[in-house]
DNA sequence: AAAATAAAGGACAATTTTATCCTAATAAAT
DNA sequence: ATTTATTAGGATAAAATTGTCCTTTATTTT
């Protein structure tokens, strides 16, 4: 008897939104534009949840949308190398990754830390570099390469 | 305009629960039995909300509780080697940080894997054997000596 | 035995996160 | 110009998490 399922590092909105961020790069690798329609079907995803995510990464200037037929979202060749992972988790999830206390604590640091401090900010640091090292690019490449998936 | 605030590794309940469970290890090592009033107290969170996570412990025997005056919650100092951060954060927020898909997809492995599959594998590593190395005794050392903090 | 104290547990309320639905705005195609 | 396809955005609903309250059970003290 658990009481909690706790998402594993990004909440459910930051997992889809990292999903159709790497889909839309790599079907713009390709030249095309995608509609919210197909990336909700493409990653498995709720399509209206999806669309309101979108939506708050294209406001972050993430991915870029157009409106009316022919429309959809797509993100420039160029983009996809600087945008990195840590973008899209700080377009939706915030900051908390870099700054909050693993135990909740408001005030913690190297001078009143919690028990936890110093072993969270080496797993913390890994986490944090992963992320800005990560660039779309590289995730979008490994699909279209058939290494990786995002659905299922 | 964040659509989230996510925690950053555990729940709230874990937090609580982790949190409390350190100071239930401190109080034991003085021979003290203390009550979920003073926990709450001494830690800084909802009186009834711990209660729930305390039982829930008590029930997977991280924590002992005794009923009636003079109860409340210990820890036997044998225990508190044995007992490791993983045990109470697998009590409460069950395996998910051992088990899950980094983007949230059910079936995600190294034949089938999902873009980030193999950098969340070494943060996840690392967070686990963090977890599974640190004893209470550890933590609730590092209070004693008052180099560590539970609340603020 | 009765009173008092503390955990256990059930019911429920508040808040947050996830998710849906509908209308408005925009822009292309006809 | 009208129709059509698509994103933007507001309102609201559902589900999960966090939090409270009250009653029951166990145990000690008087």
């Amino acid at each position: 008897m658990i009481l909690n399922e706790i998402p594993l590092m990004f909440s459910k909105a930051c997992e889809y939104g990292i999903r159709a961020t790497v889909y839309i790069a790599l079907q713009s690798l390709e030249g095309r534009r995608v509609s919210v329609n197909e990336i909700a079907k493409e990653i498995d995803s709720p399509i209206a949840f999806t669309a309101k995510i979108l939506q708050q990464l294209s406001k972050s200037k993430v991915i870029h949308s157009v409106k009316g037929p022919t429309g959809g979202f797509e993100i420039e060749r160029n983009n996809m190398n600087t945008v990195k992972l840590s973008m899209i988790v700080h377009a939706i999830d915030g900051d908390d990754i870099y700054v909050g206390c693993g135990l909740g604590l408001k005030e913690c640091n190297a001078s009143r830390p919690c028990p936890l401090h110093d072993k969270f900010i080496d797993i913390r640091n890994d986490l944090r570099s992963m992320l800005e090292n990560t660039s779309l690019y590289e995730l979008a490449t490994g699909l279209e390469v058939g290494l990786t998936y995002l659905k299922r």
